[in-house]
DNA sequence: AGCACGCCGACT
DNA sequence: GTCGGCGTGCTC
C-alpha cells in the first residue's frame, strides 16, 4: 500500500499517515498540498513523505487522501527540509510551521476542489485560509438628505463620518463600528450612501516605474567585501560561506548587497533578502528595482493573499529570482537559493514572539547553510551573537569602516549628566539647559533636530498626591499612561504667516496649560493590553487625593517644545500618531523641511536619510538601560548608536546629546565614542561572567493562567520536573526559577517562568522535550509556551 | 486547534 | 421534561 505522511494544521508534533489512492498517486509527492479527512473535518495538509508500506495486521485502516490541491508540489525539497528542521529546532508542530510558511489557497483552487464533486467545500477547510481576488467595497455619501430624526446610533455616526471625510472603504468603517457592514447596507437602501466595489489599489511598491541605475563605483572596503562574496558565490565548495558585514550607517552596505545579488544571479541562482519590518519602505525597494527591474518579489504585510500567492508561484517557478521582505520572507520559495542576506541583523523584529517563536536571522543562517548558499548578516551594530560567531570562526567579518560619502563624519557626542544638569527654561528636568541651548542653536542655523524619547503618551504614570498610589491597569501589572484627548487644531486663519504661527503657538501653550489642570478629555491607557479609560477625578485607591501627572512622554515633550520654541514646527512620530504609511509620510515631511523638531520613539531611528538633521537629543538613555533583561545594555547601546547615526550627513557635522543619570554605563560610554567593537568586547566579558548567551544557550518556559495559584503551581511543577530530568539533575542544565515574570500580570493572566540554561544544546533540548510531556498533563486553562533562544525576557 | 461526546442548570 | 454550559479526549 502506498502511504503518505501528511502534516496537518493542528498543534501536534506528529504527521498523520494516509492511504494514497491510485488515482491520486501521480500528484502525491513530498511538498504537495492534499485534502484529507481529520477527525470529522476536511483539512489541507502537506505531504512530507511517500512510501510503500505494509500495514501490520490488525492495525486500524488508514483513511485515504481525498484530493491533491496543486498540479505540482507547492513546497520544494530544499524548503521542505528546512521547515522540518525549523520545526524540530523550536519544538513547533510541523503543521503550524507549514501554515506559517505557505500562502493561502486561492479561491479558484477551492472552487476547483469543490468542482471535483466529492468534496463539500462549503468554506475554507480548517487551517487553510482561502482567498479571492482583492476587491474593496467603498461607501460614498450621496447628496440625498435623510428626514430629520430618522437615524440613530451607529447609522447616524457612520453617515457623519462619511460626510466629514468623504468615501471610505467599508472595511475601515468596520474597524471603528463593528456592525458597519450591515449599517452601510441599510443606508444604501435608504439612498443615503452609494456602494461601489473596486479593485484593490496597486501594490505600493510598484506604483511608479523605476529608472534603471548604473552601479556606482565602490570604495576599497566595499569592493573587497563584494569580491569576497562573489568568490564564495562562484565556488560552492569554497569557504567561508557566511559573512558578517559590519558597516556604520551610510557606509554603503546596500550597494554591497546589490553586488552580491548580481553575482548570485550571474551564477544562475536566486537570492533572498530580509530586512526589519520598518525598513521595508518604497525607498529601499526602489533601489532594488532600479538595479534589477521588476524581477523582484516584494513580500510585505500589505500584500493581498492573491498577490502573495502569485509571488509565491512566480518565485517557485524561477520566474522571479530575488525575494525581499521582512521576517516571514525567510520562507520565500526562492529557486536554487544561492544567497541569503539579513540586513540590520541585530534588529529585534526578526524574532517572532507569537505562535512559532523562531528567529529569522538564526534560521537564515541555517537555511543558507543547508542549501549550500552564501549568507550575509549586515549591521552597524552587530548582535553579540553574531560577534561571537565571528570569534568562533563561523562568520567571516567584512568591515566597511567609513561613511561612503567621504566628507561625512561621525557626529560629536556629548553626555549630559542629568544628576548635575538642571532643567532648562521649559522647567522640565528632562529638557536640560544644554539640550535646550542645542535645540535653540540648531533652529537658528535653520537645521533640524530629532529628539528621541522612548515613552509614548503624555505622562507615563499618574500618581495620587495624597497616598502616593500609582494608577495601574486592572488586567496588567503596569502603570497606566496618561494620553491627552484629541484637541481642536488652531483655526487656520488666512492672516500673515507670522500671525498664524503665533496663533498656533498660543493654542499649543493653552493646550499645555489645560493639561497641567488635568484636562478631562484625556485618557488613561495601558500600553500592554490597550485598555483605555477616563482619568478618574480622584485617586481610585484612597478616593481622596487629587491625581498628578508624573514623568515625560512624547506627547508632553512635543507640547513643551512647541511652547518653548513657538516659531518652530514640531512634529511627533510614535505609534499613536502613525502606522507604517503615516510614519513614512511624517518622515517625508521632515525630509522636505516641513518640520524643525521631530519628537519620537524608536520609530525615528529607522527610515530614509534626513540630511538636514544636525542635532539628535536622547532625552533619557536610562529608560532602555534599566530594563530587567540581560540584553538591556546591548539593546540600549544599539539604540543609542542608531539614533546618533541620524545626526549629520553630507557636509554638515552633526551633534548628539545623550542625557543620562548613568554617564559611566558602558553602553553610554562606548556609544559616545562610536566604538562598536569596544562595546561588544566589553559586553562579552559581562556575559561570560553571568554565563548568559553567547556563552550559554537558553530556553524560556512561560506559564500563564487566569488563576494565579494555578499558574504558580504549574510553573513549580515544570521546574521540579526539569530538575528531576537526568540532564537537570546532573547539572548540565541550570533550572532558574520558577519566578514571576517581570510583567507579573498581563491581560488578566498571571505569568510565571522557568529559565533553562545550558552550555550545550543537546541536554537543553532533552529537558525541553521532557517538559512537553509535563505540559500535556496540565490543565488546559494553563498555557505553557516554550521559547528556544528567547530574546524578549519580559 | 477543532470538534466531538458527556454530564449538570434554567427555560418552553 | 429539553437546550446548552464548557470539561476532557482524540484526530491517521
Amino acid at each position: 500500500m502506498i502511504v503518505a505522511d501528511v502534516a496537518v494544521p493542528v498543534p501536534l508534533a506528529r504527521a498523520f499517515s494516509y492511504e494514497v489512492p491510485a488515482a491520486l498517486a501521480p500528484g502525491v509527492a513530498p511538498g504537495a498540498r492534499v485534502v484529507c479527512e481529520l477527525g470529522r473535518r476536511r483539512v489541507v495538509g502537506v505531504v512530507l513523505e511517500v512510501a510503500s508500506r505494509d500495514r501490520p495486521p490488525g492495525a486500524p485502516a488508514l483513511k485515504p487522501l481525498l484530493a491533491v490541491v496543486d498540479p505540482d508540489p507547492i513546497v520544494g525539497a530544499e524548503l521542505l527540509r528546512f521547515l522540518l528542521e525549523l520545526s524540530s529546532y523550536y519544538f513547533a508542530p510541523i503543521g503550524e510551521v507549514l501554515r506559517l510558511a505557505l500562502p493561502a489557497l486561492e479561491r479558484a483552487q477551492v472552487q476547483g476542489l469543490r468542482d471535483q464533486g466529492a468534496l463539500a467545500f462549503d468554506e475554507a477547510p480548517g487551517g487553510a485560509r482561502q482567498v479571492g481576488g482583492r476587491r474593496i467595497l467603498f461607501a460614498r455619501p450621496t447628496d440625498a438628505i435623510e428626514a430629520p430624526g430618522t437615524l440613530r446610533g451607529q447609522a447616524a455616526s457612520i453617515l457623519a463620518v462619511l460626510r466629514a471625510n468623504g468615501e471610505q472603504p467599508v472595511a475601515r468603517l468596520v474597524d471603528t463600528f463593528g456592525s458597519a457592514r450591515a449599517v452601510v447596507k441599510k443606508l444604501a437602501g435608504l439612498g443615503l450612501v452609494a456602494l461601489e466595489e473596486r479593485d484593490a489599489p496597486r501594490d505600493p511598491f510598484f506604483q511608479s516605474p523605476e529608472a534603471r541605475d548604473a552601479p556606482p563605483d565602490l570604495n576599497a572596503p566595499q569592493a573587497d567585501a563584494a569580491a569576497r562574496m562573489a568568490a564564495a558565490l562562484a565556488d560552492p565548495a569554497s569557504s567561508p560561506r557566511a559573512f558578517l558585514l559590519f558597516g556604520v550607517t551610510g557606509s554603503g552596505k546596500t550597494e554591497v548587497y546589490l553586488r552580491a545579488i548580481a553575482a548570485c544571479r550571474a551564477a544562475g541562482k536566486g537570492a533572498l533578502v530580509m530586512v526589519p519590518e520598518i525598513a521595508l519602505t518604497p525607498q529601499l525597494v526602489s533601489r532594488f528595482r532600479a538595479r534589477f527591474g521588476d524581477d523582484v518579489a516584494v513580500l510585505h504585510s500589505g500584500l493581498g493573499d492573491a498577490d502573495r500567492h502569485a509571488m509565491w508561484k512566480r518565485l517557485r517557478a524561477g520566474e522571479l529570482e530575488v525575494a525581499i521582505g521582512a521576517r516571514s520572507a525567510l520562507f520565500a520559495p526562492v529557486r536554487d537559493l544561492g544567497l541569503v542576506i539579513v540586513d540590520e541583523e541585530h534588529d529585534g523584529s526578526f524574532k517572532q514572539e507569537e505562535g512559532v517563536r523562531y528567529h529569522a536571522r538564526d534560521m537564515a543562517l541555517l537555511r543558507a547553510h543547508r542549501a549550500g548558499a552564501v549568507c550575509v548578516l549586515g549591521s552597524a551594530t552587530p548582535s553579540i551573537e553574531s560577534f561571537a560567531l565571528v570569534r568562533k570562526g563561523k562568520l567571516a567579518e567584512l568591515v566597511l569602516p567609513d561613511r561612503a560619502v567621504r566628507e561625512a563624519s561621525l557626529p560629536a557626542v556629548t553626555i549630559i549628566d542629568l544628576r548635575r544638569n538642571g532643567a532648562g527654561p521649559t522647567g522640565d528636568k528632562l529638557v536640560s539647559l544644554p539640550l535646550h541651548r542645542a535645540i535653540e542653536a540648531t533652529l537658528k542655523a535653520g537645521e533640524q533636530a530629532i529628539i528621541f524619547l522612548n515613552r509614548r503618551g503624555f505622562a507615563p504614570s499618574v500618581v495620587c498626591e495624597d497616598c502616593g498610589t500609582v494608577e495601574t491597569c486592572k488586567a496588567c501589572s503596569v502603570a497606566l499612561t496618561y494620553h491627552r484627548g484629541r484637541r481642536p487644531r488652531a483655526p487656520a486663519s488666512a492672516g500673515p504667516l507670522l500671525a498664524q504661527v503665533e496663533a498656533q503657538a498660543r493654542a499649543r501653550a493653552q493646550a499645555l496649560a489645560d493639561d497641567a489642570a488635568l484636562d478631562p478629555g484625556g485618557r488613561l491607557r495601558c500600553h500592554y493590553c490597550d485598555f483605555v479609560g477616563p482619568l478618574p477625578p480622584v485617586c481610585s485607591a484612597c478616593g481622596r487625593g487629587s491625581l498628578a501627572l508624573e514623568g515625560l512622554g512624547t506627547e508632553r515633550l512635543e507640547a513643551a517644545l512647541s511652547e518653548a520654541f513657538p516659531t518652530a514646527r514640531v512634529a511627533r512620530l510614535d505609534r499613536d500618531v502613525a502606522d507604517g504609511a503615516r510614519s513614512q509620510a511624517i518622515l517625508e515631511r521632515m525630509r522636505a523641511g516641513g518640520v524643525d523638531i521631530l519628537v519620537g520613539t524608536q520609530m525615528v531611528t529607522k527610515g530614509h536619510d534626513l540630511p538636514n538633521v544636525t542635532l539628535v537629543g536622547v532625552v533619557n538613555a536610562d529608560a532602555a538601560l534599566s530594563l530587567p533583561d540581560f540584553r538591556a545594555a546591548e539593546r540600549g547601546f544599539q539604540l543609542l548608536v542608531q539614533v546618533a547615526g541620524r545626526a549629520g550627513r553630507r557636509d554638515r557635522p552633526g551633534r548628539v546629546l545623550i542625557q543620562t543619570r548613568n554617564p559611566d554605563h558602558h553602553a553610554v560610554r562606548f556609544a559616545a565614542r562610536h566604538d562598536v567593537p569596544g562595546f561588544l568586547e566589553r559586553e562579552l566579558v559581562d556575559r561570560r561572567e553571568v554565563d548568559y548567551p553567547p556563552f550559554s544557550r537558553l530556553a524560556l518556559v512561560r506559564v500563564d493562567a487566569a488563576d494565579e495559584g494555578a499558574a504558580r503551581s504549574a510553573a513549580a511543577r515544570l521546574a521540579t520536573a526539569a530538575r528531576a530530568t537526568p540532564d537537570g539533575d546532573a547539572g548540565r542544565v541550570d533550572v532558574l526559577g520558577p519566578a514571576a515574570a517581570p510583567l507579573a500580570r498581563l491581560r488578566g493572566r498571571y505569568r510565571f517562568r522557568v529559565l533553562l540554561r545550558a552550555r550545550d544544546r543537546g541536554p537543553l533540548r532533552a529537558v525541553v522535550a521532557a517538559l512537553h510531556g509535563v505540559r500535556d498533563a496540565l490543565d488546559r486553562a494553563i498555557r505553557v509556551t516554550f521559547d528556544v533562544d528567547p530574546v524578549a525576557m519580559l
